[in-house]
DNA sequence: CTGAAAGCGCTTACAG
DNA sequence: CTGAAAGCGCTTACAG
């Protein structure tokens, strides 16, 4: 089936009717459009996407930006595939398909972002891992496409956001450790310029400051968010002089590294140290001891990401009225065994 | 930047001069293609895809489809992300670029793809995850769309493929377990119908033929490939009458669960019972005895798939003329310490 | 309810 | 070396 038009030369009309037809346009003959329905179906006709785009000025593809880093490869876990399919649910409704974009490694994703943009391969971005600082929203911001961004950034006064709830994490963190006795709280972050990491922190240091406990830097601790990186944390926890008692994480996958470098110097974590996690993944769902960790579905989280997307999108804004704000995602905290010990209160 | 017309009228030239300039055609003058993509540069222009697909009949991008079900979401470990920049690399030569194509987990695969091939989105496709008679595959050949399946499949007479060395794997991993006394050595498999599975245990089963150890169906055992499969995988090993001193699982991470539960029951990996993985992937490096198992590079097998799927298009044979056959991609062993123990032989 | 025609943004023979 | 024009496959006012 080369096109509409040997779909029409088979029916003997017009090009015209078999679009209307196929478009569910109400000024169709019902006979008319069954019959161009079933040879449509029968020759396996489907309009050509280039010739739709650009008549009507729209691809009805959605595009989210991946970066395919090395970071990313070994840390997503599968984030954003988890994300895509509560991204779907919401844009199968109106017929908007959704591509996956991943930006090489080796290509500035600044650049990247905005030849896909200016090809107008889609209708609309979602981007990710924002910075602290990130060009890319001031591109999609003058580009005049509609997106959101999956991150908070300081760029990003001009766009609308949803980001996990990392203030709430580190503080309730770090107030369920108080309760337990500790004192001393280490951190990490990513070594990277992403932005959850300073929000993370500033969390962290927010909830021990309101407890009285005085913010010691040399207890954030920079590594990769990897099993690496997890390793290489505990082993600059231990080599600090007056060892801290618990430690939050800010990636989950960290606390297989941690437990093996600990192990190794015989310090048992959740007896000698005690360990949170941010999310939990089905990785680290064997651990021993089990991870005390935040919980969130990224269904869910796909959903209301597709939800607010599609209300800054004037075509679609009407259905999603209640959904173009900025939003701080939720997380549940999963009681684990690696925080449970208390920690004597010194005399 | 509205368009080519814009940016032409802005120069003061015709529309087709400017393209020309800009698609590096050499029938151009030097100072005019100067000034053409110093101005395209300014104001931002790139060419809209829709305008240059429907001209040209192509749109220089390659479709990599991925089916985003719940299995995959779970088991993936970004394997998808790992092919990419391999892919890539070899794409970017030729300014094609990826889109990674999520198969919503409730559209029926075969009109997902039905549907993108029709929209003439991209040029090209490749599909993973095959099954064992899959559909899609005579859906690409009909619709004479360059396509080649990460997987080999029955209905792949008329495709090409590239795989991984699943036979290889089994075979000296048996052999492996045979040469240190093992006699009753079990293998899991997907529940699916991925064609991997049953070319997995083939090769097993065709291993222990030649070393005249007779196949008994009972110690193949039917789980997801995820954590939670590899924990059930134990409990059944368990269960058996005449337990086996020695278990291949398909899946790396399937470890994680199977290393549990077999603790849970005293039973110690690696000297009760010796585990070979598959793939080695970072989340499974920190286990404890350290898992025996087989390794590749993503990157190098991302951009052989590149090779192989431009050898089949006409416009890019030239350049990949070795590259058009079927493959099977090796793996290397890495040795552990899950299987080092020998089975003491029975008088 | 249907057909004929315009035009979306490009690229590319064709003329000069 | 450049311009004018055709046409890729659609959708959509417009006329009837």
């Amino acid at each position: 089936m080369k096109g509409i038009r040997q779909l029409a030369d088979h029916l003997d009309i017009s090009i015209g009717t078999v679009s209307r037809a196929l478009n569910g346009k109400p000024d169709v003959n019902e006979e008319t459009r069954r019959r161009v329905l079933a040879a449509a179906e029968e020759l396996g006709y489907v309009a050509n996407q280039s010739g739709r785009s650009l008549r009507q000025g729209e691809t009805k593809v959605i595009g989210l930006m991946i970066a395919s880093s090395k970071e990313t490869v070994e840390n997503a876990d599968n984030f954003f595939l988890g994300v895509t399919s509560g991204l779907q649910s919401v844009f199968a409704r109106h017929k908007l398909d959704l591509i996956m974009l991943p930006c090489p490694n080796d290509e500035d994703p600044h650049e990247y972002l905005k030849r896909m943009v200016a090809r107008r391969i889609v209708d609309a971005m979602i981007i990710s891992e924002t910075q602290r600082i990130d060009r890319r929203i001031d591109l999609l911001s003058r580009a005049k496409i509609p997106f959101i961004t999956l991150g908070r950034s300081l760029s990003a006064s001009n766009a609308t956001w949803i980001d996990l709830d990392f203030e709430g994490v580190a503080k309730r963190a770090v107030e369920r450790l108080i309760a337990r006795g500790h004192r001393r709280i280490a951190i990490t972050v990513p070594s990277s310029e992403i932005n959850l990491g300073y929000i993370f922190v500033e969390g962290y240091r927010h909830a021990l400051e309101q407890h009285g406990i005085p913010f010691d830097p040399s207890l954030v601790i920079r590594v990769k968010s990897s099993e690496q990186g997890g390793y290489q944390a505990a082993h600059e926890l231990l080599l600090l002089e007056e060892r801290p008692t618990a430690v939050i994480l800010i990636y989950e996958l960290m606390a297989i590294g941690l437990y093996r470098r600990l192990m190794e110097s015989g310090v048992m974590p959740g007896r000698d140290l005690a360990v949170i996690g941010f999310r939990d993944a089905p990785r680290s769902r064997f651990l021993q001891p089990s991870l005390t960790c935040f919980r969130m579905s990224l269904h869910d989280l796909g959903v209301k990401l597709g939800r607010m997307l599609l209300a800054n999108m004037p075509a679609y804004a009407e259905f999603y009225s209640g959904d173009g704000r900025n939003t701080i995602w939720p997380l549940e905290l999963v009681p684990g065994e690696s925080d449970v010990f208390q920690v004597a209160v010194k005399a």
